[in-house]
DNA sequence: TAGTTTTATGTAATTTTACTACAGAATGGA
DNA sequence: TCCATTCTGTAGTAAAATTACATAAAACTA
């Protein structure tokens, strides 16, 4: 432990390194062709599969790139790292943004770990996605609404009835009666006996649902907010005071499992305790309280 | 089948399941509690300096948090990451993302986009610990049973109820009769009447709630096969074939939503995609005309 | 073209780093 | 208090990254 090795960068602002040559791999694009021959194969494997490559030591990626290991360091040190494990960290870096779509693409072949591993994976990025298209002017329009609401019903079939029937149970943080309409003869009752201060809360993926349309037509012609949660523009979301459109990755495979749900429910979460944070905070103790009692109850025996 | 597309055709990795982390810093803020006391000290600086770490060494980082090496690498596998190397490059995904340090813990002050946003993160972030902690041999187990079943009954009150209810509209992909019992009258109903060849599918997030034990221990004792769904080893596990624990990140913040639903239904839709999987070629064609149908009716009436 | 220099790449040794086995210390329960 | 369990450090081992060096391939000169 005598002198101090590698500290040429001692002065430096270690944050202004990254800063300056943040994406790697655009980096090693860039750099390519003049590049020596060995080192070239070696950047189109990480080009090619950079994810393959963060969990690989030099070895293997020698094996990958069919070079000696130390070109894998040559490799490392030309595109401007100090060595191959920091050549990783810069990988990992600009991974993080955003991973290649070809990585969740279920094959017939995959056994279950990779199934497993290909939906979480797939499910997480289409969070990702949901939340960076979330329109903030929307939400903030819906938690106003609901904040204000006297009686929230929410509406939706098959996949989006889960949604609403979760919503629904989400009345204490709601603060208000909250009911959950599935079927289509008491959604149009329900939907015509709403009033001023009631809001209609209308769940559809694909809002072109033609029963769903009229419930939200109906109860705004009643007087109440409409607020809808769909996956895009559609014709439901004219019939609504706020739409909440979650666009998700939606393809068309059809192992590829309905994702839209799942970003729903967060966007419900998201709304639902939005809300209990505008009430004031005897409120947010009852629901402490509440909260308590439930897990209490739960270890003797419900109903 | 010659793997055309696949370049693996040297030597074939099984150890290609990629470290797609999401964010590890909030792993670890979520965890820092319940860590060993050392662990906490390797926490508390890679949270104070998560920069630093990226470019030292586990002695170095040893140093730092005045622990032993081996503490550091027991940190990183406490934390659910396969070794140092590992966590290195996890963080280095997370600090990509540059986030405050401020993050996912709900402040009574913050507004709308900051809750819809620490909310989403936190999300990621529980989905892919709970990702890296589900047990791949109860997985696959659970996936051999549910291919035999002649029928799947699923089981679940309150919020577990409508991940029951999610499962249960899944039955297309299962190939099978599906129920969904969320009335404890029904369940135990039931569950009287499974008998041999019949899977009973439990879901309850405690995994204490008296009734549904009840349910699993009924149909297990009329030969029917017994899955559950849950949070942590508790007292269902023991009356069950496979136990599929879903670990997530609750913490007990009172805004904090439930992730565990969330978790939940992403292994259905693991268990549902799989299943489907394993049935003939022709079947799957079925579901696909099927999932057209519905499709085409959506846009005419449903009622 | 042959010889010479320069550059590129691989082989093998070396250093560093990550990881494991084990044993002593601390903690908690009876 | 003792016993069992859980932590944590010491010391050793395996593995990975890096370096030194030698050979092969270009490139250049006469």
């Amino acid at each position: 432990m005598h002198g101090e090795p590698h500290d040429d960068e001692r002065g430096m602002r270690p944050d202004l390194r990254d800063a300056g040559g943040r994406n790697i791999i655009e980096i090693i694009r860039a750099m390519r062709a003049e590049l020596r021959k060995s080192d070239r194969k070696v950047a189109d494997v990480v080009l090619k599969d950079p994810q393959r490559i963060l969990n690989a030591t030099v070895g293997e990626t020698a094996t990958l790139a069919e070079v000696s290991q130390p070109t894998v360091l040559r490799f490392a040190m030309a595109i401007g790292c100090k060595g191959f494990q920091d050549f990783k960290i810069r990988l990992a870096q600009s991974l993080a943004f955003g991973t290649p779509a070809t990585h969740s693409v279920l094959l017939d072949t995959d056994d279950p770990e990779t199934v497993a591993e290909k939906i979480f994976e797939y499910t997480m990025t289409s969070l990702d996605w949901a939340r960076s298209h979330l329109d903030r002017t929307a939400l903030r329009k819906a938690i106003d609404i609901l904040a204000q609401a006297r009686t929230i019903e929410f509406f939706g079939f098959g996949a989006s009835g889960i949604v609403a029937r979760d919503a629904q149970q989400k009345f204490p943080l709601f603060g208000v009666p909250c009911g959950a309409q599935l079927d289509s003869h008491q959604q149009i009752m329900i939907a015509s006996m709403m009033k001023q201060g009631d809001v209609a809360f209308v769940i559809s993926n694909t809002g072109t649902t033609r029963s769903i349309i009229e419930i939200a037509r109906i109860a705004r012609a009643n007087g109440a907010a409409v607020i809808c949660l769909t996956g895009s523009e559609s014709p439901l979301t004219s019939y609504c005071d706020v739409a909440l459109i979650v666009e998700t990755l939606e393809n068309t495979n059809m192992y590829t499992p309905t994702i839209s749900r799942i970003a729903a429910l967060v966007v419900i979460d998201v709304l639902s305790t939005s809300v209990a944070m505008r009430r004031p905070i005897e409120d947010q103790a009852r629901i402490h309280n509440m909260k308590r009692q439930l897990s209490d109850m739960r270890k003797v025996q419900p109903i």
